[in-house]
DNA sequence: TGTACATCAGTGAACGCGCGTTCACTGATGTAC
DNA sequence: TGTACATCAGTGAACGCGCGTTCACTGATGTAC
């Protein structure tokens, strides 16, 4: 039918997805033009409009795709540790790493996204594809709480702990390349993986 | 000398940073134009590179009149608290309140400002600015901690809390409008404010 | 299988618009006498 | 105190530029026979 065929059709679509949501993560939903997205995925921008029906289509797609991203990941460290403890442990240290506070594109969505929809108007699309994915997030945090708390009880103290990891994740990355960045993520480390279950985490011979 | 007293042209130097200080916490440095700044402090846009040297300029003292609203605001509610722990639960309620969640413009630079200043260039002014007013709000708060620890164990508990609370405020804002904000704003008061301190909080007669 | 043709994904020029910054000009203010 | 004039804060048009979106066009693909 046109110049590319409907596979490479829908592998363009999905290139464009992708790129949106490492670009969109790294320099805000207003940093990034129709015309960059385009280009990220090898394009120009008049096609833009045949895939998406205008940007703001194309952000909710693509915060979505962001989070499921995460949630796959978080999921995947959760299973193979030994206790819940140890799972919340892997989690936190991972999230609080370095490396993630250097790679915004490929990280949390929830960190990297926060400012830029509490700005958008309040009857655009990525509203509902950031609190889904905020609750996605959640979920998996909620269940390696306790044991032995109940629901309600597991999903507050999931809640203060995803609070405090993103907090810690956007003052860091705001403060990036000064002495301050990488004390804010120890001290949230500190406050978030209890001594003994760090202890734990080093091989007990 | 010019149409205006020089008086009134400190006063309106003033005026556009105030503005500014303002603009750019409710909608982000780019969410804001030139214009847009000299016409909150009833001006046009021409006169502006009269008082500053660029949009950046601006934006690092809007930035630091932010934080010295903030830190000022802080001390505030610091004093005629009974004690220490008083005065950490004092700050934190009023941090993590659906008030301040609603007036960004108003509010903690460090949650209104941190992606943007996370984005900006290395370079640009602004990035001092935010890391020290991240310096000054952090003083007050550890000087509420202990009593009787030492004075790194201080500043690493206050950084905790600090990400916490920016985590709660940037999370609560980006989901405004659902009933999970209340709730972020709610888990991270249960985290930060022990049970004890908030019973005490009541007037015991 | 081979051919003729309709389809439509992608291109690039163009739309109106707002951006940060510059600059010739205005005219009330501050100063010199 | 009154007058003449130099100063410069503020104005508004203009600069080049990039934005989101539209649209006439292209030409390889998929289809009908």
């Amino acid at each position: 039918m046109p110049k590319v065929s409907r596979a490479q059709t829908d592998l363009n679509r999905v290139a464009i997805e992708e790129g949106a949501a490492r670009l969109f993560r790294e320099r805000g939903l207003r940093g990034v033009s129709v015309a960059n997205l385009m280009a990220a995925a090898g394009l120009t921008h008049g096609g833009f409009y045949g895939h998406f029906e205008s940007k703001d289509d194309l952000a909710a797609a693509a915060c979505t795709k962001a989070f499921r991203q995460s949630i796959a990941r978080w999921k995947k460290r959760v299973v193979g540790q030994p206790d819940r403890a140890g799972a919340r442990a892997a989690l936190f240290e991972a999230y609080l790493s370095a490396q993630n506070r250097g790679s915004p594109g490929t990280g949390c969505a929830l960190a990297a996204l926060a400012s830029d929809v509490a700005r958008e108007a309040a009857g655009k699309p990525i509203h509902g594809a950031y609190l889904d994915g905020l609750e996605g997030l959640l979920e998996v945090l909620q269940q390696v709480q306790g044991p032995g708390g109940d629901p309600a009880r597991d999903r507050e103290r999931a809640l203060g702990q995803l609070s405090t990891l993103v907090g810690a994740m956007v003052l860091a990355r705001a403060t990036r390349g000064q002495p301050v960045s990488d004390e804010i993520l120890a001290a949230a480390r500190a406050a978030l993986v209890p001594p003994p279950a760090r202890r734990r985490r080093t091989p007990s011979l």
